[in-house]
DNA sequence: CGGGCGTTTGAATCAAATCAATTGGAGTGG
DNA sequence: CCACTCCAATTGATTTGATTCAAACGCCCG
């Protein structure tokens, strides 16, 4: 856990907006409402390839030459980076509405693989084509660079909880996440059902497999998660705001000291 | 440090170009040729508003409306982004070349602090204006992609570091990191002087202040680094491919058994 | 000179990794 | 149906590496 804070000017300091408790509600709706527009708007913008997943296949893999960009309609995708010695890292994970492929733009290679865990579909968009586009409409280039800087938002956020959580906050946010990400897309957010093993939830996590399953157990003991009967990658989460509260906790050990 | 690695099936292997030792050198003539192209290339597209940068002033700040991107073409930025509980992590270093404000494209507000850490100067261009340019303009649009796939790949990149190194090689990486960023911009990099503080460094590796401190001793000691006379922020690598296989090493603990 | 800050180094503590054993399910075949 | 294997998951005991706490040093600057 990090205890030092990065040196910072008083003077640069500036209104941030407060983040209200009702602002998670307005980001689902947001979430949807951009996710339907995407799919309309790229539609009928360019030749649209559509692509259906089953759980292993490859949406795209490293060292491929870089020639679509995907939009995943349905499903659920791992992407993993290969390292040059053969170690592997799950570096994100994408669900409805996402964009993949964005990392193979930078050299015309992609640098990793991009593999469904679940069916879905994924809709396959070639990039010339999708430039031109842009060339023409304003609006669906404007959505292609948020949907790129929402990426590195994302990548950005799971950084900082990489570096700065203790491992039963890092899995709890993990959850946390997972259930943000069903919502904004509609889906009931308190049914979680992992398609991952606890070693793929470690390697995304930097975490081992034992330390998952047992921040699992004590999630469960503290009652801030159940298991269904169906197994143990059945997981209910009785109330989200108490999982987001134990995060935050694990980052302010003592608030005691502010009041 | 992780042990387990992804599931993956062996069916989607596939060839992955091998990196050859002299790749460093083509990326550093690419990289060089590339940010000139850039600042050649949207000099008269848009209107360019140059901006010099003072150690400690804000290029933007979380919070601020987005309106502009901008190019670093001098000095050394860091990319600070502040919690809402006050915490604030170093998620970036920006050189010159590099792109800043991408951040704020996905809502267009900006979501971190981006502060200079020397005198620099940096290119401000109206977003507004860049979009239409890049309408006009393939060839900029293609930059601008590039540059942002580019920004994912290292955040990327960096995030597989602090998830996977122990803390020596973490900061090894880190100084290897730095140098290969001086070398690509034509500049000496067997000579780094850092303006960043132990603390600083600490913050952007996930480590405490000590720890770093400890590292960089062990290093010296290990003849991997010299601390120049001039102070122990000016470091002077010796041999940078034995910097690199060091970073390898805590990655492979054993490759006897490989052979 | 003395105070403040950044840095180094040591000793004790603690959290996660490692090593190791066991349990639980899913699938297979007698 | 049961015995069997195989793999995921759990749980415990131990070790390791980073953090924490603490002290001291070097350095710049008023």
């Amino acid at each position: 856990m990090l205890a030092t804070a990065a040196a910072r000017s008083p003077s640069v300091a500036v209104d941030r907006p407060p983040i209200s408790p009702r602002a998670r509600d307005d980001e689902a709706a947001q979430t949807m409402r951009r996710v339907a527009e995407t799919l309309a708007l790229v539609a009928d913008a360019v030749p649209v390839q559509r692509r259906l997943l089953r759980p292993g296949d490859a949406v795209y893999q490293a060292g491929q030459r870089f020639t679509h960009l995907h939009l995943l309609n349905a499903g659920f995708v791992k992407v993993v980076n290969l390292s040059a010695d053969g170690r592997d890292q799950i570096v994100g994970l994408k669900f409805r509405g996402d964009w993949l492929g964005f990392d193979g733009i930078a050299d015309g290679v992609h640098g990793c693989d991009a593999v469904a865990m679940d069916t879905g579909e994924a809709w396959s968009l070639p990039y010339d084509a999708l430039v031109d586009a842009c060339a023409q409409r304003p609006r669906l280039m404007g959505k292609l660079h948020r949907a790129m800087s929402r990426e590195s938002a994302r990548d950005r956020h799971s950084l900082m909880s990489v570096c700065t959580l203790p491992a039963d906050a890092r899995v709890a946010e993990f959850l946390r996440n997972w259930a943000q990400s069903l919502s904004g897309r509609g889906l009931r957010a308190d049914q979680i059902l992992l398609r991952m093993t606890r070693a793929e939830i470690g390697n995304y996590l930097g975490l081992t497999l034992e330390t998952v399953s047992r921040a699992l157990s004590r999630l469960a003991r503290e009652r801030l998660i159940e298991f269904s009967d169906k197994g143990r990658r059945d997981i209910h989460i009785r109330d989200a705001d108490a999982l987001a509260a134990f995060v935050q906790l694990s980052l302010a050990p003592d608030l005691s000291v502010l009041q």
